[in-house]
DNA sequence: TATGAATGAGATTTCATTCAT
DNA sequence: AATGAATGAAATCTCATTCAT
């Protein structure tokens, strides 16, 4: 027959790597960096472990390619309406909610992004990416709080983003036991 | 020279067991458990290879040791003073600093035990002790919101251990940049 | 247009062979057998890899054809006018240089040629190729220093085949640095 | 039992390590350095794959170290007397011979040495220490052809390199059927 | 015929663990 | 008890060859 037109073969390549990239999502938040093999990824994306090499030149490359992939995501998010001129009360709940949806609609790779960025080694490699994203999301909030009048509207966005890192943390660890709701309200009870 | 007493040997042993695991903390802390190598370890610890073996059965026992002794001091911290009784708002502000120095001078041990916690197939070594220890803690902050006639103590604990969790997270990924102090005071402000 | 007729498709199968073994003789020469890969080959010869398989049945068997084809060509050039019936010393620096010339308009085969020759394993494929070219052109110098008197012509032959191979060996490692003229002469005075 | 001593374990350090050098030389020079393989070598000196590279840390390496031994061994038979003051014509000829001898006690590691001078990207790895040798031998023998009053002492020598080189290259070749008596026997009438 | 994705065997390398001394 | 050499399973990666289109 003949053969593929480029096109095909693009899109192909665009499906299988996108395909990869999940599976690779997925083992390399259960078992971290180092756990994960090549040969877990290529099983659980249903392909032969060599094919892994014709997508992503190593597994080095392929974490980087994964980390930077999830956070340019992330960024894109919060470009969303919910985190447009927070003024009101109601509009920071809901872009707290928001941002804890779409948290939970991701837990592999924030597990595998908080992994890597406690091993100094291997945070270094998306370090520029991953300030960025904490600086768009900071200044959503510190405009927030300014606008507030808060007294110190920079120390605040900074305790809210810990309480998100830490919140981020407690339902990797424990998701069925925390008591998410409770904990929201109370923060918009002393944030909002 | 007479030889050395069954008392004197035991003594020995038990202090290189501690030198030994102080270098596997500092070698899994930089690199993680499955990244660590029982080579590095040794090397750090001044040792033979072969002789790991004569103190930890396998790399797994020994970080399981390891974090099972990190807790365990972690355990007996929160039953130092600072943690008794509190009720006024300066009690709360000092245990939450006594609790944040702590955390400092052990940061090797709490990013590995982040690491770890994050690793479901790891975490699972560890989960009762983990567990022991959180609740204890808890359990301060809960009486301390109890007695401040607090309307959901509960919650209110829950979001302090999230600070907690967000601010040892924080302070392990960028510890310089962390305007510590200001976040603090901003805690006490909104909790105590 | 009108389908292309069963000789202009054979027509263009063998250009497109003779294309390829150009292609394989360039990647063969720069990084020998084992050191060369399909992909390489069929990049240099700008076609997809599987069509290599299409014209030739395996690595192995394309350069079998490459040896067996170069040593074809050069059996054929020692056919030509410089080497019949040698006689004067003129003539027989002619041949030399004439000799030598192919040689420098081929090294990327002799340079293949020569790290084949050394591998016995490889060597055995076109063992019997080999020789007949040898044969060959030994035969033209030995009727040479026949028809000069010399008292061994027969080693003075071999010698001089000797001096042939270690030329070729030295142009290929440092073609820059040699002598050639110089040698050349060396070799006239001493033979002719 | 007492652990071996510093001095017992750097001799079996020592001992092992020459002895998989001979493995390696062995193997490299039957099937190139892309055709050996770390499998074959470790066989071929009857050890475990993996202890290899407790003694060199790569392949490249140990090829790197080979040449490196090799040329240093063969430099240092360069200074052997044999090769002191040629003057005569009998002490030409025994140098000659003392030469080949030596080359036909290490076929091995010339053949090796052939193959990767011929490979351009192999050949860089020990050009210094190649260069170095040449202008060793070469050095002798243009001084021989000096004191012999030679018109072209330079060139003279650089033909006697050639032939040293075709000889050996038509000694790794086909052995059996070279006349070496009978040739060295003509180069030497031919320039002594 | 032509493409390059896909396979799978095998190459290089690593490392937890054992062993001889 | 102490050493580090040795093992062997498994990890990462490569590549000749096949296959679907």
């Amino acid at each position: 027959m003949s053969p593929r037109t480029q096109d095909q073969l693009q899109q192909l390549r665009e499906t299988r790597k996108q395909h990869i990239l999940e599976a690779a999502l997925k083992v390399f938040a259960a078992h971290g960096y180092d756990g994960a093999t090549i040969n877990m990824i290529a099983k659980e994306a249903g392909i032969a472990k060599g094919l892994m090499y014709t997508y992503y030149e190593s597994k080095e490359k392929l974490v980087e390619e994964l980390i930077r992939f999830g956070l340019k995501k992330a960024a894109s998010f919060m470009q969303e309406k919910p985190f447009h001129h927070l003024t009101t009360r109601k509009a920071f709940e809901e872009s707290l909610r928001h941002m804890i949806d779409l948290f939970l609609q991701e837990t592999d790779f924030w597990r595998l992004y908080t992994m890597l960025a406690l091993q100094p080694n291997l945070a270094s490699k998306f370090k520029k990416e991953s300030m960025a994203f904490v600086e768009q999301y900071l200044g959503i909030y510190i405009a927030y709080f300014q606008k507030r009048k808060s007294k110190d509207p920079m120390a605040e966005a900074m305790l809210l983003g810990t309480i998100i890192d830490g919140l981020m943390f407690d339902l990797l660890i424990a998701p069925a036991e925390y008591p998410l709701d409770d904990v929201i309200k109370m923060v918009v009870k002393k944030f909002a």
